[in-house]
DNA sequence: CGCGCTTTTGAGATAACTCAATACAGGTGG
DNA sequence: CCACCTGTATTGAGTTATCTCAAAAGCGCG
């Protein structure tokens, strides 16, 4: 596992040195925009809770085809293990802050109970959102599927500025396409569409302006079969 | 929550009496095909291990468009909740034999550890099981969705037969197609695909028989982009 | 000012969908 | 026992949403 942790203008490797230091479970960490938390077929020593920042959370196939499997905000949790070895690869959008869980206050017993039973918990919410997620791809339209990513985002990140409710993007297109199952020629087109539709307003590529949440939330509702 | 115990012929809902009956972690309850194990929302009272025949979760959107999250075959547990509520409605395909273990068991301490364990341990491999789910819908083509879920299908019920691997398929196309997220004339056009391409055998609809595997995981892999 | 990167827009190709008809199978009743 | 009937599965034909390839536009940076 490659550890990279924020330090400028270089960083720095120092996975070996991190587990020696034997990181508790509440000091927070932090990784720069790029950096890696964790790597596929990794032992999974921590799960990591995002305290700031954005992590992405991706899958590759053997054939090398991209899928990002979720996105870390704050107040996730990310880095579930599946027989002990992570099974995605995690890392940094933005800089990030996480605190970084040993994986064993994720079994029971040791560490602190209350700890253990948010980290599990959060285990079970993860298996939801999957399923949400798992939905929407195989069941909604371009439009539905841009509209429902940005209602959940500006939910999550957003922030209320009078009329409007701003979303500075962590991710880029290419991302959006990959989390979606889209191709990123059909994600700026459908933001063009909601833009159209007075749903949004595109400061920059980045930053987005939620002007009508209502039109949003119209577009995002599959009609069914 | 509705529960249908399998006696025939008629099936009679025995809700109320089960949990006055208060079942223990390792009594085998039974189903008959059709009935319900929970429905969305109901509180998750119990998790269900498969010992024999075939479960289906799904998920309803408001508009009445169905989801197939999974199909739960022997050997998988099925009904981790989230916020002590099933979000998924459970229903069984064939007559199936289940455990059902008290969400006690999930939470740590709380019965035997050992059991505890083995629940903890299968809602940490269904986050991962759910990941691979995702990038089937998000990046195959039908050819390779229905090729990959007959490869996984005949590793779990497939009877190896000498030369062939004969699969009974317990779900109808429809369930496939809900499942996979393609339309029903998809899922029949693609295994009559696989048939011209002598990899399957279809004995009958139901009725599978792998004949060439090498074909089949052929078929089933992506290109990538 | 010009180069490289991301995003947007355009035009044509295509995989999968929809609608429609036919085939098949299992069960029921004459 | 066979004809019928109902539900499921298959096949066909045309439509469409999304993809692919290609070009232009926008933006940051040296």
């Amino acid at each position: 596992m490659y550890v990279t942790l924020l330090s400028e203008p270089t960083p720095v490797n120092f996975a070996a040195v991190k587990r020696l230091e034997d990181v508790t479970s509440t000091r927070p960490s932090r990784y720069a925009a790029g950096a890696h938390l964790f790597y596929e077929g990794d032992p999974a020593d921590y799960v990591y809770e995002i305290q700031s920042g954005t992590v992405r959370l991706t899958r590759v196939l053997e054939t090398g085809c991209r899928q990002v499997i979720a996105f870390g905000l704050p107040g996730d949790i990310v880095g579930f293990p599946d027989g002990g070895l992570h099974h995605t690869e995690c890392d940094a959008l933005t800089p990030v802050v996480v605190i970084a869980h040993r994986r064993t206050a994720l079994e029971a017993g040791e560490g602190d109970p209350k700890t253990h039973q948010r980290l599990f918990h959060a285990a079970l919410r993860e298996i939801s959102t999957m399923q949400d997620h798992l939905m929407m791809l195989a069941r909604k339209s371009a439009l539905e599927k841009v509209a429902s990513f940005l209602i959940a985002l500006s939910q999550r990140i957003g922030r209320c500025n009078g009329t409007v409710t701003v979303v500075d993007l962590p991710m880029s297109r290419t991302d959006i396409a990959d989390f979606l199952g889209l191709a990123i020629e059909t994600v700026s087109r459908t933001f063009s569409q909601l833009r159209q539709l007075g749903a949004i307003v595109l400061e920059t590529p980045q930053t987005i302006l939620v002007r009508d949440i209502g039109a949003l939330v119209k577009a995002s509702q599959a009609v069914g079969h």
